[in-house]
RNA sequence: AGGCUCUUAGCUCAGUUGGUUAGAGCGCCACCUUGACACGGUGGAGGUCAGCGGUUCGAGCCCGCUAGAGCCUACCA
C-alpha cells in the first residue's frame, strides 16, 4: 500500500507559490481561441500600476477568480485577462514626487523627458502588482496582460476619440469646470467629491452708488469679491426693484459695477435677497454672466493664487491668505456687517483632496446624452443584468441627469489628445500626426497638449484589451466578456463608461452581467484608513492565514454594501482550511488511492451511512453551483463550509471509524468504506477548489486523479440518482438519538467512559432492520453498552420519542437532581406551549379552510407527535 | 432637497416565493487530550426580529407611519 501522507501541520506558506507556479507553466491559465466552443470570458478591473494592492483588491480579485475557476472546472473556455491602468495623476505625482526628492521640478525636466522617466518607474513597479495577484492564486492569463498605454490601446483611444469628433460628440470649448489647483488640471464632475463642512457666511456691505444705501451681500467665499462684475437682486423684490439699473461702490478693489435683476440666481427667501456676482470664480455666477453679458473677471490662477486683476495688494497671495486679508480690511473699513457659523457643501479633489475651484477655461468634452441613452436601454431591457439589482435605479438615475464628460487634463502623463492645431487657426484631429494643415498647408502644426482621462481609456477596456479596432481573432471569440466584477464605487467613473462606449463602438453590450461588490470595511463598519490605523493589508493577512483563508473569508462576506473584514473572521477560516488538512490526513492514511481505479461504486452496495453522505454531499453540490450561477458567493461558501465541518468531519467521518478501523465489518465493508471516503474527499476537494485553490491542489494530488490537476478536474454537478430521502431520513434519526443520548449525559453529569443500555420500540420491521444493522453507530457516538430492540425498559430509565420510535435510556443509580427535574419540566412547558399552539390553530376553521392542504397536514401530523413525545416525557416525572 | 439602503443573539451578519420550534461565524459558560485536528470534540446559555399600526387563517418577510444609521446625486449665495 503506498501512500503519501501529508505534513503534521497545516503550513499554506509551504505550498501555495509552488503550486501557482505549476498552474501558471502547465499553460492551464490561457485558454484556447475557438468560437466553436462555450467560451466564457472576463477582464480585470485594471489596478494603477502605481500601486500596491490593497484588501479591496483582493476581494474583487478574489470574487473574480473564484468565478473563472469555477467556470473553466465546469467546461467553458476561459478568459480571465489581466493589465493595470497607467492611473495619469495618480502617477503623474508620484513620480513628481520622486523627482522632488531629488530637487527637480517636472518643469525644469521638460515634457519628453518626464514622460520617459514615468515609462521608467513604470517599468520598475509593474511586478508588484503582478507579485501580490499571483499571492492571491488568481487565475489570470498572464500571457495576455494588458496596460492602457499599450501602443494597441492607445490606437483605440485615438481612434474613439477622432470618430466621436467626427460624429460631433467631442467638442471643444470654453467652460467652467472643476479645477484642482494642487494637481493643476481639470477634473471631471464625478471627480468632486463633496463632503459638508462648518465655514462662516460673512455679510458684506456693498455702498450705493451716490446714496447712503448699502445692500449687504452674503458670501462663503469673501476672497471672490475682488472678481465681482455684478450684483444681482431678484426683480420681483419690492425691496430692491427700484435699485437695478444703479450701481454699488465695490469695497476694496474700488470697482463700480452694476446692480442687475436675476430671477434664476437670487432667491428673494434667502439671506439678504443680495447677491454678489463672479462670474470667473462660480457656476452659478458664471450662468448668470452669460445670461446678463457681465465681463469675467479671474482674480484666481491656475495654482489658487490671487491674480494681478485681485489688485496689487492681494496678487500673488494663496486663496486662503487672501480671504484672511479680505476680511481684515473689510472689517477695518467697516464693511464687514456680520459673521456668523455655516454649514455647507464644499468639493474636494477625489485624488488629492484639495478644494476644487471653479474655473473658466478651454476644454474637450464628450457631448454624453447621446451616448447614454442607449446604455440605458440595455439594462432597462435586461441586455445588462446589475447584480444587486438595487443598483439599477441609481445607474439609471444619474444616466437620465448625466452632464457632458470633461476629458481634457492638463497632465503630461497619459494619452496625448489627437488634436493639431496650425497657425492659421485650423485644427485637425487625426489619428495620425497630420504632415501639412489641410487649410494652409502650413507644415508646423502642434498636437494639443493635453492629455486625456484615465478613465477615457478605461472606458473601452473589454475591447481595447482584445485587439480592435481590429477584428482579431480574440475579439471575436472572446467579445463581449460575460461578467464584470467590481466596485460600487465605480459604477459612474467606469462600468457606465464601458457599457456606453462598448454599445457605440462594437455594437454590443461588453458584458451581460455586472457584479458590484461592497467595500470593505473594518469590523465596526468604519473605512480603512492609515490614520485610523485600521487598515488590513493583504499580504499581512495571507502571511498570517494563508491565501486560502483570505480568499475564503471575502467571499463569505462579499453579501451586501459593506463588508466588515474582522482578522479573527480570517482567523477562523484558517482553522477551516486546517480542518480541511486534517480530516483529508485522516483519510488518506487509510484510503487506497489506487481504488480509484476499480469498478464504479454500486450503489445497492452501499451502507445507509454512505448513501446518505453521498446524499447530502450531492445535494450540497446542487446548492453550491446554484448559489455561484445567483453570485451568491456567501452562500456558496458557507454551503461548502457547513457540509465538509459539519456533516462530513463531525458525523461521517466519525461513523465510519469503527469499519476503517476494523472495530466493524469485515475487509469488504472496510474496501467499500475507503472507496466512499475517497469519491466524498475527491469531490468535496473539487467543489471547494475555486475558494480555496492551494490547498485543494495539495491535497488532491495525493489522490493521484485522472487529471494533472484539480483546477482541470471537472466540477461536480448534481446528479439525481445520489440522492437519497429515505437514507437523509433515517441517518437524521440517528444524530438525532445520538445527540438527546449525550445531551442527557452531560446533564447528569456522566463520564464519558460511562456507559448505557438504550432500549428501543420499533414496531416497523424495515426499520427494526435498520436499527439493528445501524445499532453500532448508536453505541459507538452514544457511547452505549448495547442497543436493546422491543423490551420493556426497566423503570427509572430516561423515556423518549423520536421519530415516532420510542427510546430509553438506563442510568445507573442516579437520582435525578432538582435541576434535571427542572429541565424536563420546562421542556414540557414548551411542548405544551408549542402544542397548545398548533391545536388552536387547528381548531380554527379559517385556518382549515384557507390554508394550503400541505400546511394543515403537518400541524395535524406534528400535533400527533407532540401528544406522543409529551406523553413519554411525562413518564420522567 | 431628491433617490437608494439598512435596523435580527454580546459583536459582525444570513434568513430564498409570508407557513411548524428564527440560523451562522466569532465571543461566552461547563466538561473532555477519545488512534485527523485543542486552529479540536461534546453539551449549554443568549433573540418581545428598532417602535407603532394595517393586510392575512398565519408576518422577521407584504403595506403605512415614527425613531435612528449609512450611502449616492444636487450650483442654493
Amino acid at each position: 500500500m503506498t501512500q503519501e501522507e501529508l505534513s503534521k501541520r497545516y503550513h499554506p506558506a509551504e505550498f501555495e507559490q509552488r503550486w501557482y507556479h505549476f498552474w501558471e507553466d502547465e499553460g492551464f491559465f490561457t485558454p484556447v481561441v475557438d468560437r466553436e466552443i462555450p467560451n466564457f470570458s472576463i477582464v480585470i478591473p485594471p489596478p494603477n500600476v502605481t500601486g500596491r494592492l490593497h484588501i479591496g483588491h483582493a476581494l474583487v480579485n478574489s470574487l473574480q477568480d473564484i468565478l473563472v475557476r469555477w467556470k473553466r472546472m465546469s467546461g467553458f473556455n476561459t478568459l480571465w485577462l489581466p493589465g493595470t491602468d497607467h492611473a495619469g495623476i495618480a502617477t503623474q505625482m508620484v513620480v513628481e514626487r520622486e523627482l522632488a526628492k531629488e530637487g527637480i521640478s517636472r518643469l525644469e525636466l521638460g515634457r519628453d523627458e518626464f514622460v520617459a522617466r514615468v515609462w521608467s518607474w513604470k517599468e520598475d513597479h509593474k511586478n508588484q502588482i503582478k507579485d501580490q495577484l499571483v499571492r492571491m492564486g488568481v487565475s489570470c492569463d498572464w500571457s495576455r496582460e494588458r496596460f492602457t498605454l499599450d501602443d494597441g490601446l492607445s490606437r483605440a483611444v485615438r481612434h474613439v476619440f477622432v470618430r466621436l469628433y467626427e460624429e460631433g460628440l467631442i467638442y471643444r470649448d470654453v467652460a467652467m469646470v472643476n479645477w484642482c489647483p494642487r494637481c493643476r488640471t481639470a477634473i471631471s464632475d464625478i471627480e468632486v467629491e463633496y463632503r459638508e463642512v462648518t465655514g462662516r457666511l460673512y455679510h458684506i456691505d456693498y455702498p450705493v452708488t451716490g446714496s447712503d444705501v448699502r445692500l449687504t451681500v452674503a458670501t462663503t467665499r469673501p476672497e471672490t469679491m475682488l472678481g465681482d462684475t455684478a450684483v444681482a437682486v431678484h426683480p420681483g423684490d419690492e425691496r430692491y426693484r427700484h435699485l437695478i439699473g444703479q450701481t454699488v461702490e465695490l469695497p476694496l478693489a474700488g470697482r463700480r459695477i452694476p446692480i442687475i435683476g436675476d430671477s434664476v440666481l437670487v432667491d428673494p427667501e434667502f439671506g439678504t435677497g443680495v447677491v454678489k456676482v463672479t462670474p470667473a470664480h462660480d457656476r452659478n455666477d458664471y450662468e448668470s454672466g452669460i445670461r446678463n453679458e457681465l465681463p469675467r473677471l479671474q482674480v484666481i490662477d491656475e495654482a489658487g493664487r490671487m491674480t494681478p486683476e485681485a489688485g496689487a495688494t492681494f496678487e500673488g497671495l494663496d486663496r486662503t491668505e487672501a480671504r484672511a486679508l479680505v476680511l481684515e480690511r473689510l472689517e477695518n473699513e467697516g464693511f464687514l456687517r456680520a459673521t456668523h457659523d455655516h454649514i455647507h457643501a464644499v468639493g474636494f479633489c477625489g485624488k488629492c483632496d484639495a478644494v476644487v475651484e471653479p474655473m473658466v477655461s478651454r476644454q474637450w468634452f464628450v457631448r454624453i446624452a447621446p451616448l447614454a441613452e442607449p446604455a440605458v436601454e440595455l439594462v432597462r431591457n435586461g441586455t445588462i443584468t446589475i447584480v444587486p439589482q438595487s443598483w439599477e435605479s441609481t445607474y439609471f438615475n444619474w444616466m437620465e441627469n448625466i452632464h457632458d464628460w470633461c476629458i481634457s487634463r492638463q497632465l503630461w502623463w497619459g494619452h496625448r489628445i489627437p488634436a493639431f492645431y496650425c497657425e492659421c487657426g485650423g485644427v485637425v484631429v487625426s489619428e495620425q500626426e497630420p504632415a501639412s494643415c489641410p487649410q494652409c498647408g502650413s507644415g508646423t502644426l502642434v498636437q494639443d497638449s493635453d492629455v486625456l482621462d484615465t478613465w477615457f481609456s478605461s472606458a473601452l477596456w473589454p475591447f481595447s484589451t482584445m485587439g480592435w479596432p481590429e477584428q482579431t481573432e480574440d475579439f471575436r471569440v472572446f467579445y463581449p466578456t460575460d461578467t464584470l466584477i467590481t466596485g460600487f464605487d465605480i459604477l459612474f467613473f467606469w462600468v457606465a463608461r464601458m457599457i456606453m462606449m462598448g454599445v457605440r463602438f462594437t455594437g454590443k453590450a461588453p458584458f451581460s452581467t455586472v457584479f458590484l461588490n461592497g467595500l470593505v470595511r473594518d469590523e465596526h463598519g468604519q473605512k480603512m484608513s492609515k490614520s485610523k490605523g485600521n487598515v488590513i493589508d493583504p499580504l499581512d493577512v495571507i502571511d498570517e492565514f494563508g491565501a486560502d483563508a483570505v480568499r475564503f473569508t471575502l467571499a463569505i462576506l462579499a453579501t451586501g454594501r459593506d463588508i466588515p473584514l474582522a482578522r479573527n473572521r480570517m482567523q477562523g477560516y484558517s482553522a477551516f482550511a486546517n480542518k480541511i488538512w486534517n480530516a483529508s490526513r485522516f483519510a488518506l492514511m487509510h484510503i487506497d488511492v489506487e481504488l480509484r481505479d476499480a469498478s464504479p461504486i454500486e450503489r445497492d452496495e452501499l451502507e445507509a451511512v454512505e448513501r446518505w453522505i453521498l446524499s447530502r454531499l450531492n445535494r450540497t453540490t446542487a446548492d453550491v453551483n446554484r448559489a455561484l450561477a445567483s453570485f451568491r458567493f456567501d452562500e456558496a461558501a458557507n454551503t461548502i463550509y457547513h457540509f465538509f465541518w459539519h456533516e462530513l468531519c463531525d458525523w461521517y467521518i466519525e461513523f465510519a471509524k469503527p469499519v476503517l478501523l476494523a472495530r466493524h465489518g469485515d475487509a469488504h465493508d472496510r474496501r467499500r468504506a475507503k472507496r466512499v471516503l475517497l469519491e466524498v474527499l475527491d469531490r468535496s476537494l473539487r467543489l471547494l477548489h475555486p475558494f480555496m485553490p492551494f490547498i485543494t491542489e495539495e491535497i488532491w494530488q495525493k489522490l493521484k486523479g485522472a487529471h494533472p490537476s484539480v483546477m482541470v478536474a471537472p466540477y461536480p454537478i448534481e446528479h439525481e440518482i445520489l440522492d437519497d430521502p429515505e437514507a437523509e431520513r433515517m441517518i437524521a434519526v440517528i444524530q438525532q438519538m445520538i445527540t438527546t443520548i449525550r445531551n442527557l449525559r452531560a446533564e447528569r453529569g456522566f463520564a464519558p467512559k460511562d456507559r448505557f443500555r438504550l432500549f428501543l420500540q420499533i414496531a416497523n420491521d424495515r426499520e427494526r432492520r435498520f436499527f439493528e444493522n445501524a445499532g453500532y453507530l448508536l453505541i459507538e457516538q452514544a457511547r452505549l453498552d448495547e442497543v436493546v430492540f422491543n423490551e420493556p425498559p426497566p423503570a427509572g430509565a430516561h423515556r423518549d420519542l423520536i421519530a415516532g420510535i420510542e427510546l430509553a435510556v438506563e442510568f445507573p443509580h442516579k437520582e435525578v437532581s432538582p435541576e434535571q427535574g427542572e429541565k424536563v419540566r420546562r421542556e414540557i412547558e414548551q411542548i405544551g406551549r408549542e402544542l397548545a399552539s398548533v391545536t388552536g390553530r387547528l381548531e380554527n376553521d379559517e385556518f382549515v379552510r384557507k390554508a394550503p392542504p400541505a400546511v394543515v397536514d403537518q400541524a395535524r401530523q406534528r400535533k400527533v407527535e407532540l401528544i406522543a413525545r409529551l406523553e413519554k416525557l411525562q413518564q420522567n416525572l
